[in-house]
DNA sequence: CCCAAGACCTGGCGGC
DNA sequence: TGCCGCCAGGTCTTGG
């Protein structure tokens, strides 16, 4: 479900109303998530103040002062301040309850996300050791994807959505930026000059900044920390619109697969 | 090493 | 209505 910006908005959802808060139980009714969630979460964590919440591409960091709990969203996932009272649903996995009465819960229907203890180190995690730099920081930039992308025969869609070299762009963020910086997404990334690239960057920092800034791109069921949706997606321009005339030159547009993910570009804008 | 396909899951939708 | 196949915001693992 969730790329960078429906990431965020969950983080700055709950952030404020946990934060600084001492935990007090953990509740897992389902710990088949895409690993194990480790039996002893509550013995860990109980009684130790939530410090900070951080984002890692699209993982979200719990500090705690023992250590680190790491929660991915996977394709489904999604986490919600509710009321200790509140009724538990179906796909309603994990809960984690604070002294403030209330609760952090975790949803997630395909249970493709994961919820690991990481630690005092978590930066030195296998699943953090490798990621690409965070697309907002100045460390993304064209010398970066130009240097990357030589001799490379990937299509630049799945060289974008690569976390290994860029974090946080996922499939609706990849066809949007492709779209509005006028490339081809089959284009080969070694092919493209560091021009263009320019281009692709200055794209991908306003789409992730602008969709941040409506609340993420709610598409069926995303919901932010405080249970409401994104707006992004009134402002899509390809994702979704396979079929439909092109914003620009009402050219229709062209849905495709590219590593079995829909692709959706016009032929006539980008190239 | 590089890249594509497969795997992991559930649910919603369109077609018959 | 009911069943079937296909599709979905991610990413680790496998195999060519």
């Amino acid at each position: 479900m969730p790329e960078l910006p429906e990431v965020e908005t969950t983080r700055k959802g709950i952030t404020p109303h946990i934060c600084g808060q001492k935990l007090t139980q953990v509740n897992i009714r389902q710990p088949n998530l895409r690993w194990p969630v480790s039996e002893n979460l509550a013995y860990r964590l109980q009684g130790q103040t939530l410090l900070n919440i951080e984002r890692r591409a699209k993982y979200l960091l719990f500090q705690f002062p023992c250590g680190y709990l790491l929660i991915h969203l996977g394709m489904s996932g999604s986490l919600r301040i509710v009321p200790y009272n509140s009724v538990i649903a179906k796909h309603d996995h994990i809960d984690i309850c604070f002294e403030s009465q209330q609760i952090l819960r975790y949803t997630d229907p395909r249970r493709f996300g994961a919820v690991l203890w990481l630690g005092t180190a978590p930066l030195q995690h296998k699943l953090l050791r490798n990621l690409g730099p965070e697309p907002l920081s100045e460390d993304f930039n064209a010398q970066h994807l130009y240097q990357y992308s030589r001799n490379k025969k990937q299509a630049i869609k799945q060289f974008l959505m690569d976390q290994k070299i860029v974090t946080g762009v996922g499939n609706i963020y990849a066809n949007e930026a492709l779209y509005s910086s006028g490339i081809n997404p089959k284009t080969q990334a070694g092919r493209i000059a560091q021009q263009r690239y320019q281009k692709l960057v200055a794209v991908v920092k306003q789409v992730l900044q602008q969709a941040i800034a409506e609340g993420g791109t709610t598409l069926r069921d995303f919901v932010g920390g405080d249970g409401k949706p994104g707006y992004f997606k009134q402002q899509l321009h390809v994702y979704g619109r396979g079929g439909e005339p092109c914003h620009g030159c009402q050219e229709t547009l062209v849905e495709i697969r590219l590593s079995g993910r829909s692709s959706v570009y016009c032929r006539h804008c980008q190239r």
